[in-house]
DNA sequence: TGGCTGATGCGA
DNA sequence: CGCATCAGCCAA
């Protein structure tokens, strides 16, 4: 069943970020459809954050979006190649975000094979919010859809992950973030073959 | 361990 | 405008 909007508006973006392990992201891009079980995300606090984009409410072009209401995609460009996909969460105008960061590939496989020019199924093909957006086919294009919609949503098939099979972690690639880069704010599902290299 | 790659956002 | 910066990946 489809993820709705109360799910996306929830005032706890770092619960959020939990309930979104387990949890099934698709995309039907040029009538393909693809998907796989999130298995690693990282939260973002908004305005309070120091390694978010929406540090202190900073309002740009780009983080426009962040400020909609919750239940929209936040896609941006990193190290000018590789594109991010974020799910927008809180109330209109609280610039709260997760990043997904590894799947599981699971529906599609030929076409996210394709999609990164590999020919077996392992981590190496979706476990990295870079390899996670190419093998799904997501770009800046998918920048502020509504993931109710039927381009990039998130589905629950009922896979059950419970706190104790959850890791936290501090978030990657933040160090500039002083204070706020050791928060344990990176959660992976324990054991997964699927998530970024542990570190 | 570096090189690649380019939009972004800041200050001039 | 210019220019430093960046929520990564891959080959070695």
């Amino acid at each position: 069943m489809k993820l709705d909007l109360s799910f996306y508006r929830r005032d706890d973006v770092l619960q959020i970020g939990k309930d979104l392990l387990g949890k099934y992201l698709f995309t039907k891009i040029n009538g393909e459809i693809t998907g796989g079980m999130i298995v690693e995300t990282e939260s973002y606090m908004g305005a309070v954050d120091k390694a978010a984009h929406s540090y202190g409410n900073r309002r740009t072009e780009r983080t426009e979006v962040m400020y909609q209401p919750g239940g929209v995609s936040y896609v941006f460009l990193c190290y000018g190649i590789h594109s991010l996909f974020n799910v927008i969460t809180n109330e209109k105008d609280i610039p709260e975000a997760v990043l997904i960061r590894a799947v599981k590939p699971t529906h599609g496989i030929d076409t996210i094979l394709r999609r990164r020019n590999k020919t077996k199924l392992q981590r190496n093909v979706a476990g990295g919010p870079g390899m996670l957006s190419q093998a799904l086919g997501i770009d800046r294009n998918h920048d502020g859809l509504n993931l109710t919609g039927d381009t990039v949503w998130i589905e629950d098939l009922d896979v059950k992950i419970s706190e104790n099979d959850i890791l936290r972690s501090p978030r990657v690639g933040v160090d500039y973030a002083q204070e706020d880069a050791d928060n344990p704010w990176r959660y992976r599902i324990k054991g997964s073959e699927w998530t970024s290299p542990a570190k």
